[in-house]
DNA sequence: CGGGGTTTTGAGACCGGTCAAACGCCGTGG
DNA sequence: CCACGGCGTTTGACCGGTCTCAAAACCCCG
């Protein structure tokens, strides 16, 4: 009971859709309901030795509809959550209810790591999509840790990986200017999209502009901008959330702009320069 | 001989001194040699069973003069360390070179942890002052939480705390002002500097203000003057590299001013009403 | 077709970065 | 002992990137 989904609908547009469901117990199975070992290890990118498939385990899945909310700030910590498919984000939230976004978990992302210090949720995660989670009860990892070396490794793995992605964050909110990291952010999307067998060069954003500029420490209207400005050189092609990448090494050298007086013509130039594999009218075709 | 400490002196003012010492061997041991797991336990504030006490593990001391570097990017990871004294940095580099601040670790801290996920170091740490730290060989420790189950959870935890920590700092980066940003780190460093013994109210920075800059996003010229401003508010004082807090509230809870107009002056107007234990002379006579 | 939310675009203000100069602290060497 | 030089710090002037405020266009969905 107290450690039961609090299924709730999130301040967003979804509340109609969600409130039908949202009484419902909170870890709904729905579809394809559980997963062994070997598919966990499998969506995390871990060797699974053949030794500890024996194991009967199974690990329930959890379905979420957009919206929803997995876990909430405060929550007692019970449980880690591999994403087996959708969209979702964590939010922080400060000490007057503004919302900050942490990161854009996707397939074969963990979630809640940042429970197990407090033994309770210092952030929430939000369905940007119908999600389907797996559930890990953070005990039985532990416990399957003890007897297979190898996959105790893992976990500390994937708790340690967090931390890299967030000392590498620290240091672009640190020393980037907006450009950049707006172009950072849709290259790692990219690189994303494609390690989980969506196109690299084509996708569609499944958060705001919003969602994108709290992640990224930047206002709405920046991001909107920048999206323009990057299309507008060519780099990339925009139309609403649907995002075609142009030329990624550039984006991903992109560096910034301030220090020098080189400004949108004069990147235009350069990019023509610096990239052979330049394709000409795609860009500003698919925008007007 | 791949594992052994590569001590090699930093860019900083040091040169001199460490020089003379740089050549030997890179786990040197002076002064206490060992410690076991209670003190360890102690350090980390986790609490230590008595069971586990039997174990006549012991824990090798590390001692390092000020510059010296701990470990760096790139070095194969095998060890954790825990500050048993002493003051540290720990900075990620850039593709181009730029030092990025991610850290301060003082006594109780762990660093390294960052390096599990990929068995090596994706950062590295700096001796601000001389230190002595404890080595925590990675395997021992695993070892040890197999046999010992409340002290596998406490690893979890040390390394759970780091993630925490650090999306703190993305939700300030996100969101904070440099005044807020600067308070806040001097809050923080009153906090953590009680914990280990010294005064809450009155110490002294362990870096340079770049240092800070870095840590904070900040330039260095901008920490320089919000450190003036807030002393001329009179929330602290500043002499040098040593601080003085009048108004750890007013200075925990300074947020944003760009949303309004108040400025300086407002602020002071603000900080004598809001704050009955106001020291009047105190910070403008330590300045002038 | 209307309404709410999202996105775009503009104009202006402001924070913080950059460049530059001067000062103070401190260790070195005359 | 003092002069010198290096480094960290402070402060000023200026510029520019980003935020804020505002309005309009757009999309989605009922």
């Amino acid at each position: 009971m107290p450690s039961t989904q609090q299924i709730e609908i999130s301040n967003g547009t979804l509340s109609a859709e969600a409130s039908s469901l949202s009484m419902e117990a909170g870890r709904q199975c729905r579809g394809k309901l559980w997963s062994n070992l070997r598919n966990v290890c499998e969506l995390l990118h871990i060797p699974c030795a053949a030794t500890i498939e024996d194991a009967g385990l199974l690990f329930h899945h959890v379905q979420f509809k957009a919206g929803q909310r997995i876990y909430t700030i405060g929550q007692g910590f019970d449980a880690l959550y591999i994403v087996n498919s959708g969209f979702l984000k964590t939010v922080s939230i400060d000490e007057f209810g503004n919302e900050q976004v942490l990161s854009f978990p996707m397939k074969g992302d963990v979630i809640g790591v940042e429970g197990i210090a407090a033994k309770k949720y210092t952030s929430e995660a939000v369905a940007l999509s119908d999600c389907s989670l797996i559930l890990l009860p953070f005990q039985n990892l532990v416990e399957l840790g003890r007897t297979h070396m190898e996959f105790e490794h893992a976990i500390y793995s994937v708790i340690s990986r967090e931390l890299v992605r967030n000392q590498a964050m620290v240091s672009m909110l640190g020393v980037l200017g907006a450009e950049a990291r707006v172009a950072r952010f849709l290259v790692s999307l990219s690189n994303r999209y494609a390690e989980i067998g969506y196109s690299k060069k084509s996708f569609n954003l499944r958060m705001t502009r919003q969602e994108i500029g709290s992640y990224l420490g930047l206002s709405m209207e920046t991001v909107s901008r920048t999206l323009s400005l990057l299309s507008e050189i060519g780099l990339i092609s925009v139309y609403q959330r649907a995002i075609s990448i142009n030329d990624g090494d550039l984006l991903k050298n992109l560096r910034r702009i301030p220090p020098s007086k080189l400004r949108s013509k004069q990147l235009v130039a350069n990019a023509r320069a610096l990239d052979a594999n330049w394709h000409g009218a795609s860009s500003s075709a698919m925008i007007n």
